[in-house]
RNA sequence: GUGGAUGUAGCUCAGCUGGUUAGAGUAUCGGUUUGUGGUACCGAGGGUCGCCGGUUCGAACCCGGUCUUCCACCCCA
């Protein structure tokens, strides 16, 4: 056994110059978030296993960390259960609890529980950790933030539309250039499932033809054989796979493909009146994507598909979400629409660290660093420093009276843009003299001036 | 969860078919410069070669296990 102090696969510590970049990435989001009209809220880091279990497909089930029951309740361990190999069962007798897996699932949970409190169309926004017992991967963490924004209790397509302007207005700010934002519609999804007689293989289908991009025609084709689907509905689904032009021309090719079947036509319009509201309204940075194969997105979506691509970096999808017409309704609301969309803070750090996009000013907080000159000046300092911080001003004074060489190293390693030295002659004169460290100017002013100068660093 | 790689100073990496005191660059600290940083020069500290065990006279190197990170599936932010 090693004794050197590890941390858990898949988490991380943040060190002060990588906290400081990830605390520029939930800032830049929650102001955009807040224009928009959202509000914050948090929710427990763990839930009652019951609140989760059964909300994301089988494949999210497994990746639910469990928490173990403390004390004498192990006690109550199903050993029975254990021997017949039902582990679930097991797992349910010795584990009440589990981290959070997403943000969506608890909030629903929440607006069930506090609906009488809440205001509808009820707006929130809410940045928090989540956790998947997940093989960790590049990009791909067992304890990550996401970023959600939703709305609930309206099925307006208007929150589509800000959704979309969001993911721009957001994506954009932190210098991303060349993004793309995937649309579709799962009730397009349910629509080609009908038209092909495989109504109950939707999952089937929409999981073998999300895949295009990755494994090719033919891949997907043998993908959708071993899934059990018949040779004549997959006659019907290979048009899907020669569809091409802008979004509205990929729009009336699936208008044809759908004709006549209502799930599919809704989907299509709701598309239709989505795109044209967008084309009214310009994007900055966004390009927005019609992708019929876009299957992905957990299992409660019932309307639009969202996922953000970066286009130029290699990295998975940096946003996903969708609108969900019957989550509360697991918790015992119906007729409780609602959509929402979530950014990966740490994808989208990692991608902006790639692309080299964060400003270097967000590296220290400090503005000022007041050299030492020993103990009187010191105090002189102090006095001066506890001034400027009154005003707002982040400052520091150097801790000792070391070699000007060693204090004018910390403020250049700290990116500290300007260094105030303040010796026998200035405290006399009441003067300060300051260096511009990028420029490496220096002046000697009046207090007062300095003072004047420093209003709003 | 399945399959495959990886692991040497804080960081990026050398280290020949196993052979004595494991190296470089960079970063750190100190000095050249006791009121002036980012450049240059000089010097120092820092590694039980991921961890445990095995083979061998001898292991950073070979074998097994384990952990980490990465890649491909699965799935996803």
């Amino acid at each position: 056994m090693s004794n050197k102090p590890s941390i858990p696969k898949g988490t991380r510590d943040f060190l002060p110059t990588t906290l400081a970049k990830r605390q520029y990435i939930f800032k830049t989001i929650s102001t955009v978030f807040k224009k928009f009209g959202f509000v914050g809220i948090e929710t427990p880091t763990f839930e009652n296993t019951e609140t989760l279990m059964g909300k994301y497909g089988e494949e999210g089930d497994r990746l639910i960390f469990r928490i173990l029951n403390s004390g004498d309740k192990v006690k109550k361990a199903d050993i029975t259960a254990l021997e017949n190999g039902e582990l679930a069962k097991f797992a349910n007798s010795v584990s009440e609890k589990a981290l959070r897996y997403d943000l969506t699932v608890p909030f629903a949970r929440f607006v069930v529980q506090h609906q009488n409190e809440l205001t509808f169309p009820f707006k929130r926004f809410q940045i928090q950790p989540v956790w998947r017992a997940d093989r960790p991967q590049k990009g791909r963490y067992r304890e990550f933030y996401q970023c959600d924004v939703d709305v609930v209790g309206s099925d307006s397509l208007i929150y589509e539309i800000e959704l979309i302007q969001i993911f721009d207005e957001v994506l954009s700010k932190l210098g991303l250039t060349d993004f793309s934002i995937k649309i579709n519609n799962r009730k397009i999804l349910t629509g080609i499932a009908e038209v092909c007689g495989e109504t109950d293989k939707l999952v089937d289908i929409t999981v073998a033809i999300d895949k295009l991009d990755k494994i090719g025609v033919d891949g997907v084709i043998a993908e959708l054989e071993n899934r059990n689907i018949s040779p004549a509905a997959i006659e019907k689904i290979k048009p899907l796979f020669d569809l091409n032009g802008d979004n509205f021309e990929l729009l009336n090719q699936m208008k044809t493909f759908l004709y006549g079947n209502p799930t599919g036509e809704k989907g299509i319009e709701e598309l239709e009146f989505i795109f044209k509201q967008i084309n009214a309204l310009g994007l900055t940075k966004a390009k927005l994507e019609f992708q019929v194969t876009l299957a992905r997105g957990l299992s409660y979506y019932t309307g639009a598909i969202f996922e953000v691509l970066v286009n130029n970096v290699k990295m998975g999808s940096i946003c996903g979400g969708g609108r969900y017409d019957n989550l509360t309704e697991l918790f015992g609301v119906s007729n409780m629409s609602g959509v929402g969309i979530s950014f990966g803070a740490d994808r989208i750090y990692d991608v902006m660290e790639m692309l080299e996009l964060f400003p270097p000013a967000i590296q220290t907080a400090t503005r000022i660093l007041f050299i030492n000159f020993g103990e009187i000046a010191q105090l002189y300092c102090l006095r001066l420093a506890k001034e400027y911080r009154d005003m707002g001003v982040s400052v520091e004074v150097y801790p000792e009276n070391a070699k000007m060489k060693k204090q004018m190293k910390y403020a250049n390693d700290k990116n500290i843009p300007i260094v105030v030295m303040l010796g026998d002659d200035e405290i006399n004169k009441g003067e300060v003299t300051y260096k511009l460290m990028e420029s490496g100017e220096q002046h000697t002013v009046s207090k007062s001036a300095f003072k004047a100068l420093i209003q709003g660093q």
